[in-house]
DNA sequence: CTCGCCGCTTGATGTGGATCAAACTGTGGA
DNA sequence: TCCACAGTTTGATCCACATCAAGCGGCGAG
């Protein structure tokens, strides 16, 4: 039981792993359903799996069969050039959906990475696909939270295309804050899961940028950083600089 | 019949404007159908829509009750930040579906504008949703549709976030040729729908770095540029370009 | 507890693309 | 037909962030 990243069939833990228990349901997939729909999803949702912190649940060139729900952890998804190049396309926490990116193609078109120590659940997705035929309420939530990652998507480019440093930086914290918050941790005070260098990678700046606007922030009062742990002091003006509205 | 964005019931049109007969099936949602599952589709895309250059279909904060699959002409999606800022978040063209940003709100969060004279055809997004719990191959090919949004999304990022300016236009250039020869059209010749402005905006660029950087790629004899329209002469070399591989 | 290293911070300098500015061009409307 | 103007090109200058460089500090392995 020293293996790093194990597949096991639930059995005697099955109360404790279903839908219908779990703590994150009211952010996951069996949002909106009725009980007899969600005991029909956890039939489906057999597999757990771990994973230590710097391991993949799939990588770039995989075979796609099954999307993920992070149960507990932290993950990253990163997409890769040819010539080396690589950038962060997302961070995701318990209750958010990880693999969608593999259905167009059969196969997946990034790498899912734990931060630390992680688990998710496994939805094989042949079999969510005929479930989500019988059951109108998961067909439609699956294609919200579809939806929610373009919509995501367009969030970042708009970020990336046309905001400044401390734009980008302000809406990262910002966004981290919320999803903390939807999660019942404090909106202010949390620990970054990721490097100076994957918040820039998926940002798009350098990671000596990213840690200068972080001082710069705590210089302001914005913040108070300490290595990966973050307060935020003034989320209002936070929310200001992140739209472009300095005070002058 | 002055209006400039028509809705009409299809009556005598009706064979003309299935999908069966239409020559961007193999493009658009009908693909993997069979001809029964095809005409029930058709049943469902009963509207089609004529919108003049410069108008919309929907606006950021419309109600979301469709999805429409371009028919002819082409559009641009745009995001909108409250302090004014805007974004290109995509182009389109016949065949490719938009509108999906809007169902996990209910509410659209872009706009989605003609750059021509163009017609698209109405999908009611809660028919479809009825269709695809019947029709297997219907619901796995939107989910695909979907999912290729995503990493369509995911490419515009990396582009984005650590690529050139060069790169970035390369790229561009090479994603439209690559669109036009699958409609049929020219891989090397073709006109832009949009203005530099519009180029950069969806790069993250100024529209006088876009315009830089054609006449750039016309001294190196990559391209033939006369304001719209292109003329790809290199397209291995402009390949390269986008991949960073210089040949110093 | 201590050592080594990875991740972070901070400073100095460089540069790609933005910004400001001006002139050119093609197009649609009167 | 001609005018007005939106869109484009090109040049000069500026600046935000990258790059290069050096030192710091916290954490995990032993």
């Amino acid at each position: 039981m020293l293996s790093t990243s194990s597949v096991q069939p639930l059995s005697l833990e099955r109360l404790r792993t279903a839908c219908s228990t779990c703590g994150l349901r009211e952010l996951c997939l069996p949002v909106g359903l009725s009980q007899p729909e969600m005991d029909r999803l956890d039939d489906l949702i057999s597999l757990r799996r771990t994973t230590k912190k710097g391991q993949s649940i799939y990588r770039a060139g995989d075979r796609f069969d099954a999307i993920y729900a992070v149960r507990s952890g932290f993950f990253k998804t990163n997409v890769l050039l040819e010539d080396g190049r690589d950038q962060v396309t997302g961070f995701y926490m318990g209750g958010e959906l990880i693999g969608m990116d593999g259905i167009g193609t059969e196969l997946h078109t990034c790498d899912a990475i734990a931060l630390e120590d992680s688990e998710v659940c496994v939805i094989p997705f042949s079999r969510l696909e005929d479930l989500s035929r019988e059951v109108q309420a998961l067909q439609h939530h699956f294609h919200k939270v579809m939806s929610r990652e373009i919509v995501r998507d367009h969030g970042v480019m708009m970020l990336l295309g046309s905001m400044r440093a401390e734009e980008r930086l302000a809406a990262f914290l910002v966004n981290l804050s919320q999803r903390f918050t939807a999660r019942g941790y404090s909106p202010s005070e949390f620990y970054l899961r990721m490097t100076r260098e994957e918040i820039g990678s998926y940002l798009g700046l350098k990671l000596e940028t990213v840690s200068r606007v972080f001082s710069r922030f705590q210089d302001e009062g914005l913040v108070s950083v300490q290595q990966k742990h973050i307060r935020i002091i003034d989320i209002p003006r936070l929310k200001q600089v992140m739209s472009h509205q300095q005070p002058c």
